[in-house]
DNA sequence: GTCTATAAACCGATAGAC
DNA sequence: GTCTATCGGTTTATAGAC
């Protein structure tokens, strides 16, 4: 955020920087469990002593590397749905984000390291990466694009006042005005997105999907008929 | 699968069970990464060298771990779709293991332990949950019911040869006869229920779906209506 | 089959010299 | 700010007595 002012700032975060390179590429070879502060001081050729100046403990670590994840994510989504329009295109981005960083894909949607709490801060993020997603369908409704689908119909009878309540916050924050459905049909599709995409990256399609670049676009392309948002 | 001989087999079969129980309650609340040979060692009042002549060591425990969960889990699948029909039976009992056993569920659609492959024997309880799943709409299809949906014919023009070879072998393996854009959607619906259940077990849910087992129940409505199959 | 004892690592964190 | 040295803990795995 803030511009580093004096010599000793910049290079102070540029050792910070060369910290969380060091245990990035730990993190891809041997997994977040394993990450130690030793084995980041080793790669760095400093004490492990060391690094207690510039970050607070291995936790410290860990939690940085895993915000830099969802910042990354994020910054990718958002670059994505500012370059081209689209309702596949930030769906695209996630999945070559998760297969570039594949591990870091698993510090935010696999399974939470025990005993550890995720910095709160990624709020934020997390937020940026929906919102990319959502932001096509948004602007499908305001333009009066926003095709009513026959799922939505078959569903809206259905429909529980719980159900609205349930998921107001996704729908006050992400889709305001649009209707009820649709938010279902949103959430729904990133279950599938993200389900998809970890399905992918922990090698759960081996001998199952042959082609997993087709069937994610074409899985891609059916949400976005389901959802009612054009391509 | 064969029953112990001797009384030696029996004891032996039984110490074993107690291991894993151990290492079953370690994992519940360590979580995998913290699983070690010693804890469990402790637990059950053995010296760790004991437990050697029972596994060929704290990989051999894991592994074991990891089929008994794809095992666990394929029962309790098969269980519901014997005990009951309709399409959400299975889905909502994979979720309901997985809420019982998150740890276990992490195991299996979690981060992959790095260093570490999978048992091949998980082969087969995976196809068993995947084939308790579609059962309803194997029968559906083969008692007329399985009704063409919306998404299906507007995707049916673009579908292509390359996709239908992609999806080969679930189609040949779970859904023989079956129109093609019908195991495009069910695959597309294991991905959905996938997504959703770790996104809930794995804690994404806070402040963002108030209501996780409404808003569960509700999507594998919507994942019915899509594929076809009546309730 | 179970034990004690031990080897050979690894880890996080801190104290204190420079 | 970086180092050495160290404390106190952890782990897997093996050797050998009983």
């Amino acid at each position: 955020m803030s511009a580093p002012r004096s010599a000793r700032d910049r290079v102070r975060a540029e050792v910070r920087g060369e910290i969380l390179a060091a245990a990035r590429a730990r993190l891809a070879q041997e997994g977040a469990a394993a990450l130690s502060l030793r084995s980041i001081a080793r790669d760095l050729d400093m004490a492990p002593s060391a690094l207690y100046r510039y970050f607070d403990g291995r936790d410290a670590i860990l939690s940085a590397l895993i915000l830099e994840a969802y910042t990354s994510l994020a910054d990718q989504a958002e670059a994505a749905a500012a370059g081209a329009a689209g309702w596949s295109v930030v769906p695209g981005a996630m999945r070559d984000w998760a297969l570039a960083h594949p591990h870091e894909w698993g510090l935010i949607f696999g399974s939470p390291v025990p005993g550890y709490r995720a910095p709160e801060e990624t709020v934020v993020p997390y937020a940026r990466v929906a919102g990319a997603l959502v932001r096509p369908i948004a602007a499908a409704h305001r333009d009066g694009r926003l095709r009513a689908t026959e799922t939505d119909t078959d569903t809206d009878a259905a429909r529980s006042p719980a159900l609205d309540a349930a998921l107001a916050p996704v729908h006050d924050a992400l889709l305001p005005g649009v209707p009820g459905p649709t938010v279902q049909r949103a959430l729904e599709a990133w279950c599938t997105l993200v389900g998809a995409i970890s399905l992918e990256v922990f090698g759960h399609w081996r001998n199952t999907v042959l082609d997993p670049a087709l069937f994610f676009d074409c899985t891609v392309e059916t949400l976005g008929a389901q959802i009612g948002v054009v391509a």
